[in-house]
DNA sequence: GGACGGCTACTCGGATATCGCTTGTCCGAGTAAATGCGG
DNA sequence: CCGCATTTACTCGGACAAGCGATATCCGAGTAGCCGTCC
């Protein structure tokens, strides 16, 4: 039950180019050293984004990516499910058939296993939350905490400072 | 973002205990063969609920596990926790703070991460279904959906049944 | 001076290695029942 | 016949391998800007 960290990686960088929305395509090293992020894998979730349609990816000498759609149309759940995949946490197997159970009549087994209703609802209760969310509310929500995040990154990528990658330190998890 | 295939094997023991819980421990060869599972994984699974402090285990030649509480006091949130760890799903590292912002005043960073904080909600959500359903809970479900199965289980069990240990294959997953 | 063709540098995109964690297995410590023996 | 010590078989418990997916990296295809040349 861990959500593989380019999860985090794909919102983070969501985020930036919603706030560089008219800025233009920004490329995947400019997003990794603001990040102080890998660039060669945070290119991989970022081509996740954009086979999902939620960036657009344009190539070139001044390409990059961008946000396909507005921000009010984008959920965290789209984020979510670009990078992890569409699939349910749990997954029934139907032990309750391989037993003795076996030789019981098909008709005893219509309904769901009851174990398992209970994991989907679960899960369902999980994406309805990320479903709500879109990516304006972040926005709305550092805007509230944190004000100057905005204007301070809009600043950052259109001087094009490239200076002092810092890189953080790969698979230890602190 | 998988779920252990501990975590649905537990479920169903606990289930299975539940039904037959007045009639002493029952050894871990016995739940592997009513399920059709792997009694050396299966008894890995059991140990981690005895950890938890959800089931009993009593050594010896009639040993076994049983449940270690009623029904009624094992929220289904208690296995899955035994099993896959009390941990969240999304790990914030806060990636925020890394890249040109790590010469920013520490006092902008006091409130949580925004992203971090509509996915710790998500979470939160999740583990609240998995709270508010207890083992009563699906054992009223199946006696509702399935009348028989408990008292097949029963039977079963207290008949000692042990021929045709019907085996399903290891990591294929249909 | 303006337009065009070629060049270059930079970008995405996918194919390719590596590592950790889940899965899977095994054997030893411990215990309670069964058994044989003595009273 | 009853009580007790020994044996025995069965259980849990934890230590020990294997495979797969997430992590991490690299290089090739393609394109847009730039430069030199020609008209």
């Amino acid at each position: 039950m861990n959500l593989p960290v380019g999860v985090e990686w794909a919102l983070h960088c969501c985020l930036v180019l919603a706030w560089l929305d008219d800025a233009g395509p920004v490329p995947t090293s400019q997003l990794a050293t603001y990040h102080g992020l890998r660039p060669s894998y945070l290119n991989k979730q970022l081509q996740a984004l954009a086979q999902a349609g939620i960036v657009s990816s344009v190539a070139g000498v001044k390409g990059g990516f961008q946000l396909a759609r507005p921000p009010q149309q984008i959920a965290v759940l789209d984020v979510v499910e670009a990078i992890d995949g569409p699939q349910e946490p749990f997954h029934c197997t139907e032990i309750r058939r391989c037993g003795p159970n076996t030789a019981a009549p098909l008709s005893a087994f219509t309904l769901p296993c009851s174990i398992a209703a209970v994991m989907y609802e679960a899960g369902a209760a999980w994406r309805a939350v990320l479903a709500g969310r879109t990516l304006a509310d972040i926005i709305a929500a550092v805007s509230r905490n944190a004000d100057g995040a905005a204007a301070a990154a809009r600043t950052w990528f259109t001087d094009g400072q490239h200076r002092g990658a810092i890189t953080r330190p790969g698979r230890t998890r602190s």
